[in-house]
RNA sequence: GGGCGCUUAGCUCAGUUGGUUCAGAGCACUUGGUUUACACCCAAGGGGUCGGGGGUUCGAAUCCCUCAGCGCCCA
């Protein structure tokens, strides 16, 4: 058999990635006989394409769960897609204005048959995607937030909370995007950097049947015509006066009262704040504490309304009012002055819309309660964050926290399930289902002659995070009827096999940006319904950037088509390349030269293979250099692993595949392969081939998780296996012990070898030459080194002697002086300079250890074992000096 | 405005409770190499007064204070 000189992964991917589905290899099921390990992923929106943020994601818990399978364990990882109720629901609107339609236009059934063939043709393919990079999930359990049973849950424990009193129903302050006429949660809001450049006028306003006139300071004049009130601080003795008089609004003279509050800062704009409660949450407060009227003057689509009481203005979006405004008081010569501004105006995390405050009956959660446990176990490392910097940021806001509004004014999503049957604000019920609804509302109203025609239920659907906050217990059906207590709204323990077995999950990899979003909240939802956290630990990865540090994005087009990637370097080569450079909760700065040293290091690996295979094999025996080789490779692998496993427990995946790298290209290709290597055309011994197989095996084994297509290629490539016998289900290694005295010889053997190489780089003699070596060192001190060091280093003999050859460099390692037989003249000057510079050196070191030997402050102070590592120093500094001093007197011979 | 974190080689980062040969790695760089596994390669090499200042200590990249710069989260 022949193998390509290249190792071209477009040959071996997708092979094997059917081989693994067709065999079963990712699926899971509960197992009383092994130990479970399970992984959901975070839902991608079905909106979305793959993207590098994912690549990053998703390599992270492939790893993870492949490291697991292979450890025994019953690996399960969760694939599932998030229904992404904004985002889907524009981009439906989109694709239907493409064709003609108006949304407006269609019937809510309609609209939503529309958007579910949107969602059947484009929201699976970020899953297909994901088999490219290799991901190893479980797909027969994929889940969609808004499959039938999820759907039913999600409204099962809005009715649970809402009957748990957790669920409320309320006129408040929120967040209202125009554009896409809906609230939005608080964390949807963004406040650009550094705030953006406003305009701040002055105003002034006359006051009632007085020649006198109040100045105040705004930054949105379109919203006078909603004020009811004049605010100054009681404390501002150029204003307090005026408390009690009456001010009149521009334009319609509506009389308002002026208040004295707190509130208003002395020295910001004028001093004097025109209060508009339906537009701002401060005004809104301050109208509370004022009992000030509400005039709500901004209709849903960010228009004025009739409200506003000027009818040229009626129908004038916000904005464009705003400069017909601002005109016209100038006109009436009202207007004092304007000045630039920097002020933080928040936008819409989806359409990007200048966020309208708006006075809202609006569904929310009641938080402080409900995320007491879900607080306390993360202080208190019952879930562990990494990096655990963010258990600071998670214990802020817990601290913070604010309900959450959870009602959206969209079609696509969880209906909420309110039914109401009058015109009072409380004229409704809350109930899983119409029939229930209407049995609740004929006991709640005492009538009897309702019927379910004059039940209307809410239009808005849930925050797409009150849906996907259940998703850890969803996936497991947690709660179907057959697994869930109605009356004490708790998921049953022992009742659904799977849930039980595998949750709480073990680990959860995702943003640091949705850690409010999403993970505290299925902390809360775990602990609500479970009575248990949904997973141990929590994996904040970064975010990808380029090298510039800007973040990937659409519109700046600096991002990498990931698909691209994978096929020019390979998946194993990209997945490898993310993991270069990224430590946990650090930002990974992506170039292209990372994915480079990827696939360059799959073809390092399968060139490696391809030396070995070629190998023609001998019954002879094993020569010394190679059982040498081989128990020293065995123990610096036992040590790596040991290394590895460590990384991984403290998840620094990326230190774990830099510590498997450095084995295989320095220590096995570099080292090892070399030295067992035959000469051309020469066999090896049958012993030393199995070894090296074997080694390499382990080697395959741990680099699995990293680069799964080459490593299983590999592994079949070696020998013809039976189908349990893959390597994706082959048995971890356990770290073996490793032996520290090999290890201490073989790295003298190095440093040996490392010197003369060094000196025929530098004084032109070329590795091709054989050359003597001559030891000055009692006979036989590096008997089990000498053969090696002739291999490696193209050493004709060794011999022990005191006499320094004529023609020679001379080197000292470790106190031991060796001589290196050249054939030409050596330069005994610059011989000479090089061994004064070292023995400079060394003395100047000595001092140092010296010095601190002779301070008895820290012979007597300092630990035992630190002194005696001085006195070590000390000794060795010494005979090195000696040695040196001995070569250089040999030198002026 | 409040909170958190960061600053170590040209770049990206390690550096465990202060203490083994005067700070490590990967990449990049320099020099030399068409050795029959690999130029997606091999061998060797250079490069840091650990952001500035002060302090604690026998001893500080590591602990404390302070200044400067950067980043993130929340309002």
């Amino acid at each position: 058999m022949s193998l390509s000189a290249k190792y071209d992964p477009s040959q071996v991917e997708d092979k094997w990635y059917q081989f693994w589905m067709d065999n079963g290899f990712f699926s899971a099921k509960a197992n009383k006989e092994k130990e479970p390990y399970s992984i959901v992923i975070p839902p991608p929106n079905v909106t979305g394409v793959l993207h590098m943020g994912h690549m990053l994601n998703n390599t992270i818990q492939d790893i993870l769960i492949r490291k697991a399978r292979m450890e025994g364990k019953e690996a399960c990882w969760i694939p599932g897609t998030d229904h992404a109720s904004i985002a889907t629901e524009a981009k439906v609107v989109q694709m239907l204005r493409e064709k003609g339609i108006k949304k407006s236009d269609l019937s809510r059934k309609d609209f939503m048959e529309y958007a579910w063939e949107w969602k059947e043709k484009y929201g699976g393919i970020i899953l297909e995607q994901l088999k490219k990079l290799g991901a190893s999930c479980d797909w027969d359990r994929t889940a969609f937030t808004m499959d039938d049973s999820y759907y039913k849950g999600v409204i099962r424990v809005f009715v649970d909370l809402h009957k748990k009193g957790y669920i409320y129903r309320g006129l408040r302050m929120i967040n209202w995007d125009v554009e896409a006429k809906t609230a939005v949660s608080n964390e949807e809001v963004i406040y650009k950097e550094g705030g953006e450049i406003s305009k701040l006028y002055h105003v002034k306003y006359k006051i009632k049947d007085e020649d006198q006139w109040v100045t105040i300071a705004t930054q949105r004049p379109e919203t006078i015509l909603g004020d009811t009130a004049i605010a100054v601080n009681p404390k501002d003795e150029r204003f307090n006066q005026l408390i009690g008089k009456k001010a009149l609004v521009p334009f319609i003279n509506r009389e308002i009262p002026i208040i004295g509050d707190d509130y208003v800062e002395l020295d910001f704009g004028t001093g004097c704040l025109k209060v508009t409660p339906a537009h701002d949450p401060n005004d809104y407060e301050i109208g509370l504490r004022h009992n000030l009227q509400v005039i709500d003057t901004i209709d849903e689509g960010g228009c004025l309304n009739e409200k506003c009481e000027v009818p040229e203005y009626v129908g004038m979006e916000r904005f464009r009012a705003r400069k017909q405004i601002v005109k016209d008081l100038k006109k009436a010569g009202i207007l004092l002055k304007d000045e630039d501004f920097n002020t933080r105006i928040g936008r819409s995390e989806r359409t990007d819309s200048v966020i309208e405050p708006k006075l809202s009956l609006q569904w929310f959660i009641k938080m402080k309660e409900i995320s007491r446990t879900a607080h306390k176990v993360v202080m208190e490392d019952e879930i562990l964050l990494y990096p655990p910097k963010f258990k600071n940021t998670y214990n802020h806001w817990m601290e913070n926290v604010r309900d959450w509004c959870i009602s959206r004014q969209l079609w696509w999503g969880q209906r909420i399930p309110a039914y109401y049957y009058g015109e009072g604000e409380n004229d409704f019920v809350v109930a899983e289902s119409a029939e229930d609804a209407l049995q609740l509302a004929k006991e709640n109203s005492g009538r009897n002659d309702i019927g379910l025609e004059d039940l209307k239920q809410d239009e808005d659907v849930l925050d797409t995070w009150a849906s996907s906050w259940l998703f850890p217990l969803a996936v497991f059906d947690g709660f179907d009827d057959q697994y869930y207590d109605h009356a004490n709204g708790k998921i049953v323990n022992g009742a659904n096999k799977d849930l039980d077995y595998f949750y709480p999950t073990n680990t959860l990899v995702t943003a640091p940006e949705i850690l409010f979003f999403w993970v505290a909240r299925m902390i809360i939802a775990g602990y609500e319904y479970k009575g248990d956290k949904p997973f141990k630990n929590v994996y904040l990865t970064g975010i990808v950037r380029d090298k510039l540090r800007r973040k990937m994005s659409k519109s700046l087009g600096n991002s990498p088509d990931p698909l691209d990637l994978i096929r020019d370097f390979g998946a194993d080569g990209v997945r490898t390349g993310m993991l270069f450079s990224s430590p946990a909760g650090n930002d990974l700065l992506f170039d292209e030269k990372l994915v480079e040293q990827g696939r360059n290091f799959a073809n390092k690996i399968w060139n490696a293979f391809r030396l070995i295979k070629g190998w023609e094999v001998a019954e002879s025996p094993q020569p010394d250099v190679n059982q040498l080789a081989g128990v020293w490779f065995e123990s610096r692998l036992n040590q790596a692993l040991t290394e590895l496993e460590d990384h991984f427990s403290k998840f620094r995946i990326s230190d774990a595949l830099m510590t498997w790298y450095k084995l295989i290209w320095n220590d096995f290709c570099s080292w090892y392969l070399e030295w067992v290597k035959p000469t051309y055309g020469k066999p090896i011994d049958r012993v030393t081939y199995e070894k090296t197989i074997d080694l390499l095996q382990e080697l395959m084994k741990v680099l699995h998780p990293f680069m799964p297509f080459l490593t299983e290629e590999i592994w079949q490539n070696i020998e013809e296996r039976f189908m349990e016998e893959s390597l994706i289900i082959t048995q971890w290694p356990g770290a073996g012990s490793f032996d520290r005295t090999v290890l201490e010889d073989v790295d003298l053997l190095f440093e040996i070898t490392s010197q003369i190489r060094n000196i025929r780089n530098s004084k032109q003699l070329s590795p091709k030459e054989p050359l003597p070596l001559h030891i000055n060192v009692q006979t036989g001190k590096f008997a089990n080194l000498e053969s090696s060091i002739q291999k490696l280093a193209n050493i004709t003999s060794i011999i022990y002697t005191q006499e320094k050859p004529d023609q020679c460099y001379s080197f000292v390692v470790r106190s031991s002086e060796f001589y290196l037989v050249s054939t030409g003249s050596v330069d005994t000057k610059a011989e000479k300079a090089n061994l004064e510079k070292e023995l400079d050196y060394t003395k100047g070191f000595l001092k140092v250890v010296d010095k601190k030997l002779s301070n008895e402050r820290f012979v007597n102070g300092a630990p035992p074992q630190v002194v005696d590592t001085e006195r070590k120093k000390k000794a060795d500094a010494e005979a090195k000096i000696k040695t040196l001093e001995e070569s250089l007197a040999k030198l002026e011979d």
